[in-house]
DNA sequence: CACCTGTTATACTATGTATATAACAGGTGG
DNA sequence: CCACCTGTTATATACATAGTATAACAGGTG
């Protein structure tokens, strides 16, 4: 899967890191058991550091994402446990993302028809893939 | 309005305070034209430095959310202007927010009701100070 | 004139980010 | 056994950001 890394964000690399392979994982472009390049060889394709990729990697299995196979690297595996947490985390978030929309004059049926859309586009992505 | 700050969160101070005047006014809690306290004294009510409100005051500004009286000081004053940027915002943070969403299992209509139950949220506590 | 406002400047400490170099344990294949 | 690949750990350095501290300034109020 392509990465393509904004190095002029205020957003730390390896959170942009992790994003990219959450949305990949999301839209199917990174399915179960999908091995992902080592450390060395990812922080290669980028240009940036073994470290960066590393750390990101480490939380990405800590959240349940990534898991390690001594033989074969960093292979995605989503632990979908902790419904609940995920979706108080979930919640917290989102209030902080609507109070904003809300205060832009976004009605609810806008954001609505935000998310319904960008369902679409993941599950789009999963038919084409298929 | 009541500022609760996480010391212990890894979410900086000033972000923290933006996000809670944010929500203050998508749930009503402070209205147009409400004065904020002097950055010191909200500095002292919450126990931090004047300059680190200062800078939420300053974010604040800068997107539309506060104003600056000479002689009054910092109120609330709203700038609805650039919903199409507001909106392109919105989108990016909630690709990403649905994409961890989708891989923790969490259904399109969770989201859909979460929405909902958010904007329900911000609704009642209007009608309550009407 | 005293007192309040936001604002600015400077300095310092602490933390987080990213880099660089190096080494280690576990596993694979020649 | 040995070269080579994995992730992992350790150490050091450079830099940016966050937060604090002290101080001063311009504008407005009473």
């Amino acid at each position: 899967m392509l990465i393509e890394i904004d190095f002029s964000s205020d957003e730390a690399i390896y959170q942009q890191l992790c994003d990219q392979i959450i949305l990949g994982i999301a839209t199917s472009r990174l399915v179960d058991g999908e091995v992902l390049p080592s450390v060395r060889q990812m922080a290669d394709e980028i240009g940036i550091n073994m470290h960066t990729v590393n750390k990101a990697y480490t939380i990405l299995r800590q959240e349940g994402f990534v898991k390690v196979d001594r033989r074969r690297g960093a292979f995605i595996s989503v632990d979908e446990k902790n419904r609940e947490r995920a979706l108080a985390i979930m919640e917290k978030e989102m209030r902080v993302l609507l109070a904003e929309a809300r205060c832009r004059g976004l009605s609810r049926n806008e954001m609505l028809l935000l998310v319904n859309r960008i369902y679409d586009e993941y599950d789009g992505v999963n038919k084409e893939q298929l």
